[in-house]
DNA sequence: AAGTGGTCTAGACCACCTG
DNA sequence: AGGTGGTCTAGACCACTTT
């Protein structure tokens, strides 16, 4: 019997659950991948949480690809993802380049930082459903791997969601970082669009490579919780230093 | 009250009452984008379940981004995603190029299939785990869309999973269609590499188009329940004719 | 037959939002 | 204060796998 206290409890009990499970098994090579977890009986027993809590966890932790369950076998740990040198930036989540840098235990910089004031264009007006002509914030700058120009970003955003000066001095180097610390915003999911595209002079110039070669464009909306567009955000990034995955599941 | 009934169902029937909501309330436009579900509690009454299997139910809706739900206010249906006459490719699930096209209302053909059986190298042993030097099975095509050859495909697979003959025989455009049909495969999930290309002579031959064009470069591990790489596949795709989307959610 | 996961229920308490 | 969603429990029955 370890049971969790209840009182005081900030995150729901699955989570944490879920966390001392990776601790106790997974994380240590306790159980091998290929090996079956203890089944949902002796975990809600050791746990003392009731099996739909247990069973909550489980779910999260085939979510997050780390088990497979099978019906009258088991939970299946399985093998970690492959790693890497460079960044791997994991697109299923809604995260930041940044912090999948961080995470890599690198370190992104910000150069060429530019915050300003524009007119919305017909394709920003698709994009953030605004009336063409309006204004509209945007912020630039290309992002810094170990002296090396890897990605230029521009964001837009509409004036009527937040101060741009309120955000400029929140910003620490990741704009969606900056932004989802603001809860009252309800930024919620986001749509990206991934195009293969060649490099022309202007992306070129404002990464310091030559034109011609391989790019990763990606295209972003982020709306909030009724469904509005907040953020609308294009990233050119070099193939070179960052490698993009996403683990896709079988469902229904 | 309408209760479904719980002899003789196949199906979970959380997923049951999935569908109905998004009859009842989401495709027919009675809840427009915007604007709230009916209350838990209401829909436990209508539909006759308990409320752990409504919020089950509700769960799937947000999961296919098709609600957000708030605390204290209740569930908001969002706007449909993006449409457009190309091919969309949703990436967070997996599923096969040719699914996304029979979505759109396209056909996608197969020329130049070809099966054989070749040698484990360096890199397949990397990706299937597999001995250099042992058997492997191939599959090759490419992909056409309205006349235009879109995409150039080949697999890779270990020759102890299933008969080459026995698949081939079962083939209808998608060999991923074709083995999610033996369920004892238990696949599982996939990795998927996503690397901006520059078309080079080979891949360039086999799309019958100009070298020196973007082309998205796929590269996926298919695994099984146990963690197994059971199939590894590479793909050319021409971005002119399809788009790659993720719905990227935040979590926990 | 025994053990596993898959699904469902009824009821409870809590946190959050709105008037 | 009242309604909404968020979480959790204990117990039940079913389907699947293994012995």
């Amino acid at each position: 019997m370890e049971r969790v206290t209840l009182s005081r409890r900030k995150r729901p009990l699955s989570n944490e659950v879920c966390d001392r499970i990776v601790n106790d098994y997974i994380a240590n090579g306790n159980v091998k991948p290929g090996s079956l977890l203890p089944s949902e009986k002796e975990l809600t027993a050791k746990y003392d949480v009731s099996r739909v809590t247990l069973r909550a966890a489980i779910k999260s932790l085939h979510d997050r690809g780390l088990v497979s369950v099978r019906n009258g076998v088991g939970a299946t740990v399985l093998p970690r993802p492959p790693v890497s040198s460079k960044i791997v930036h994991h697109l299923e989540r809604l995260a930041s380049l940044d912090k999948a840098a961080s995470e890599a235990g690198k370190l992104l910089e910000t150069e060429d930082l530019k915050w300003g004031e524009s007119i919305v264009t017909p394709e920003i007006s698709t994009k953030l459903r605004l009336p063409v002509g309006d204004p509209v914030y945007f912020v630039q700058r290309s992002k810094i791997l170990d002296e090396a120009r890897i990605a230029w970003t521009i964001d837009w955003l509409p004036t009527t969601i937040i101060d741009l000066d309120l955000i400029r001095s929140e910003f620490k180097g990741s704009l969606l970082d900056a932004l989802l610390q603001h809860s009252e915003l309800e930024l919620n999911y986001a749509d990206l669009e991934i195009v293969p595209q060649i490099l022309n002079s202007e992306i070129a110039e404002h990464l310091g490579t030559p034109t011609g070669g391989p790019v990763l464009y990606l295209d972003t909306v982020v709306y909030g919780a009724a469904g509005q567009p907040d953020i609308w955000g294009q990233v050119w990034v070099l193939p070179e230093h960052v490698r993009f995955f996403i683990r896709r599941h079988m469902q229904f």
